[in-house]
DNA sequence: TAGATTGTTAATCGATTAACAATC
DNA sequence: TAGATTGTTAATCGATTAACAATC
């Protein structure tokens, strides 16, 4: 079927989505290269050339089909109108997540909370939060794949490991702790890798400052 | 003095230093460039190449002495022990990033927080939030140039101009909106670009759905 | 010394950019 | 038709990797 495609091209192509889903919803029908390009920060070209490795095709003069370019990506990317994630460790980060209500908009939707606190447990909750031991069975059962890990660093690799064994395969992890997958997965359940995207708040502040300083220092010299 | 360093290598160095200082409270002295590269996930040549272009050199065979390393990469880096940042919007994200307490152990701080509705305001507060229209006064008298930008997406275009006119140089987004700072900074003031990094969780975790399903379809064909 | 590690050069790889023919 | 945009190829650029001499 389709060649391979890069991560990066993946990635970009979820962001044209999202401003194809807006443009859509403001009317728009056709859209050209260069106005994908500036909505999200790219030249024309890599538009164009994303578009033709996925195979989809605009018309000379007239753009690209904004319906048809949805419908493709979608296709591409596997979209589902419902993306269940379980959250582990309900903690100041957990918490809040469970209660952003951005993601429902994105048809995300936190289906559980894990934790090891006793005193957090709401097994009646709106969204249940559960002992932690739990988690393999609801995973494996509700055939989740995607986690959120925002557990204290001492048990990050812990819960990394159980989750993976239960079958989560994609991981955003709000710890501090390198978690590696590579060759880590269970052949028996998974000869791909998984896929471990990492936020790290106070790394992006501290990043903020030395790239503003050290741009500083080059335009003074 | 020293050569043009790429972002890629300064955002390296902000890692390697993270570690170095966790070893360094362990009690090591010496690190090679093979353990680094495994705690940060490059590999060896990688960290020898940074080391290299920031002029820091080892011992043939005994690696590097770790008190040199933190010395010198947080001297390139401009480390500072405070690094004060202001937070633009105190709904749920913002008030949460305020109550974060990891924050202090690297040295930053949020000195204030801002917002439009008069029912969040609380001058006389731990972290004080005061009107938004205070910010850019604020800014000034203090000199800060880190902000977090958490408000509705409808605002954040406005906000982020007043920001970088009162001389914030580095943003962090949390909203969705595609920030551009290229050539908007006044001349009077800012010669050089802004930088923005962008946080946008509900993208993060679709993506993970997506490379997920891309990982699979790959696998079984 | 032998073995291990640095530091650097050249080779490779992939992504981006430039350019332009095709064509609506 | 003239002008604008796609789609693709070749050129460029930068980052990563491989390889290995230097040397502790």
């Amino acid at each position: 079927m389709t060649d391979h495609i890069s991560e990066n091209t993946i990635l970009r192509l979820a962001r044209y989505l999202r401003v194809l889903n807006k443009l859509r919803s403001l009317g728009f029908v056709k859209v050209f290269s260069n106005n994908l390009g500036d909505a999200i920060g790219v030249t024309p070209a890599v538009v164009r050339k994303d578009f033709s490795t996925i195979q989809i095709h605009g018309n000379k003069r007239g753009g690209y089909a904004i319906d048809h370019l949805i419908e493709e990506i979608s296709r591409i990317l596997g979209k589902r109108s419902d993306q269940p994630v379980v959250i582990a460790g309900c903690g100041r980060i957990g918490t809040a997540l469970m209660e952003y209500t951005e993601f429902s908009k994105e048809g995300i939707q936190i289906v559980a909370g894990f934790d090891s606190d006793p005193e957090r447990l709401e097994p009646e909750g709106d969204i249940p939060v559960l002992d932690i031991s739990r988690l393999p069975d609801f995973v494996v059962e509700n055939q989740i794949r995607v986690g959120i890990i925002s557990v204290p660093d001492s048990a990050a690799a812990a819960v990394f490991e159980s989750m993976m064994q239960a079958g989560i395969r994609g991981f955003l992890n709000f710890t501090t702790v390198e978690l590696k997958c590579a060759g880590r997965c269970p052949d028996s359940v998974c000869e791909h890798e998984c896929v471990v995207h990492n936020v790290n708040i106070s790394l992006e502040i501290e990043n903020l400052f030395y790239l503003v300083h050290l741009k500083n220092r080059l335009q003074s010299s």
